[in-house]
DNA sequence: TGTACATCAGTGAACGCGCGTTCACTGATGTAC
DNA sequence: TGTACATCAGTGAACGCGCGTTCACTGATGTAC
């Protein structure tokens, strides 16, 4: 009666995941300021007046690319903190979800990164508000560890901040990376629904990506020694 | 003989300089993805020919103001640095710095937030050029601290690293606060040229800045703390 | 099951508009003598 | 100093083009009986 759908309701989900697919692959190489209706539509087979039973206008679209660009991410630190409990184990699991999360919604990640920034306002509150949200739920996380006794809330909250912005950078830096030696010459335009879409980036330098794991890795260990020692003074 | 300019040379000096101002002062709703190239003349109060006497396209003024955006860096780092010895001092005076630098220069430090992984290829490998750069020089200044003692060269830069994107983070964090009270409603369109263009931002959240200050100096000191106990274990 | 009507996702044509870039030009500035 | 020529920053008109949005429409899907 509520969740089975009419094939009426199916299509119409399906063209709208069309819209959204083909909006992120667009702004592949370009921000949301400067994508067009009938670029998106274009891209995903519809006429350019169909965008208007979807989206009252693009920052919609981003604002839903936004959700769902970061509704993994809360199982993503979950499936971190809920491991071992050595800081060693929590941080070297960590970095490599992340390196998997970036390689695997690549796309995603891109976007975020792009209009996290970007001009347009809504989709920039948007992504603020979900990482404040992320934050809060890494701070509850921590106050719930041994090693947070003595720590006031507001202590807390900082370093959960001071994590979550380390877990972006390195997601970008990741994603930079990845994306470094895949396009070295002018933009060519690849048919979007051909080859291997996402998954493995056969071009990436193993080196460099391996560079910034070290880093992230020996970046977050500093902290948590920081926060060991804090007390010591 | 080679720095006296004459008439012609300083007008055409005047007019680039009014396209640089042109283009930050749109690009603070916008991407430099969508600026346009008559959108700029409009603003410059230049015909839409006049442009490409002095760039040859959009990403061309992107890079220009990159390079100037990033130049005062380079002091900036130094007067941190040069100062009292004590990390408490120093970290006081970064974060004070900091702030007053977004406060100063707060279109190139927007700008520089949004271009950082825009949609604009030749403009982020700038940015990402001058900041590694920034970050070699900030791991030099921390090899000659005697803190540095026992560290190899590989160690210190990605600590250096650390402190330089936590600077760019705080840096973009001020920025946000201090833009958020201000332009509530609807875009309004100011003349760029009238009343006070720079300085002073009346309508900022005081509570807001000062929280950023706060957290961005914990921080700093939590990566100092774990500088300090790093080889205790 | 069959029929008559309602819904509404998607169409395709149409509109006026601002865009990037080019071009031959103008007239102030610079230079050679 | 004055004159004749060269340079070149900035102009304004012109071009073809793709844009966002609207509209009346079509025809498959859904619903009532």
């Amino acid at each position: 009666m509520s969740h089975t759908m009419g094939a009426r309701q199916a299509q119409k989900r399906q063209s709208r995941r069309a819209l959204l697919d083909a909006g992120l692959h667009l702004l592949a190489d370009q921000n949301l300021a400067s994508l067009g209706v009938r670029e998106v539509t274009r891209a995903a087979g519809l006429s350019p007046a169909a965008f208007y039973r979807h989206f009252p206008d693009l920052a919609a679209l981003g604002v839903a690319l936004v959700e769902e660009s970061l509704a993994s991410l809360h199982v993503m630190i979950r499936s971190v903190l809920a491991g071992g409990d050595g800081a060693e184990e929590v941080i070297d699991r960590a970095v490599e979800v992340i390196e998997q999360h970036v390689r695997d919604h690549r796309p995603h990640v891109r976007f975020l990164a792009r209009e996290r920034h970007g001009g347009v306002r809504r989709v920039r509150e948007a992504i603020d508000a979900e990482l404040g949200r992320f934050a809060a739920e890494v701070g509850a996380a921590l106050a719930l560890q041994s090693a947070s006794e003595g720590w006031s809330p507001e202590d807390l909250q900082m370093l959960a901040e001071l994590y979550v912005d380390r877990m972006v950078s390195t997601a970008a830096a990741f994603l930079e990376a990845l994306e470094a030696l895949e396009v070295p010459g002018a933009d060519s335009y690849a048919d979007p629904g051909a080859s291997a879409d996402p998954g493995a980036s056969p071009g990436a330098d193993p080196a460099a990506v391996r560079r910034i794991a070290v880093a992230a890795g020996f970046q977050l260990r500093l902290i948590s020694v920081g926060r060991r020692h804090w007390h010591d003074s």
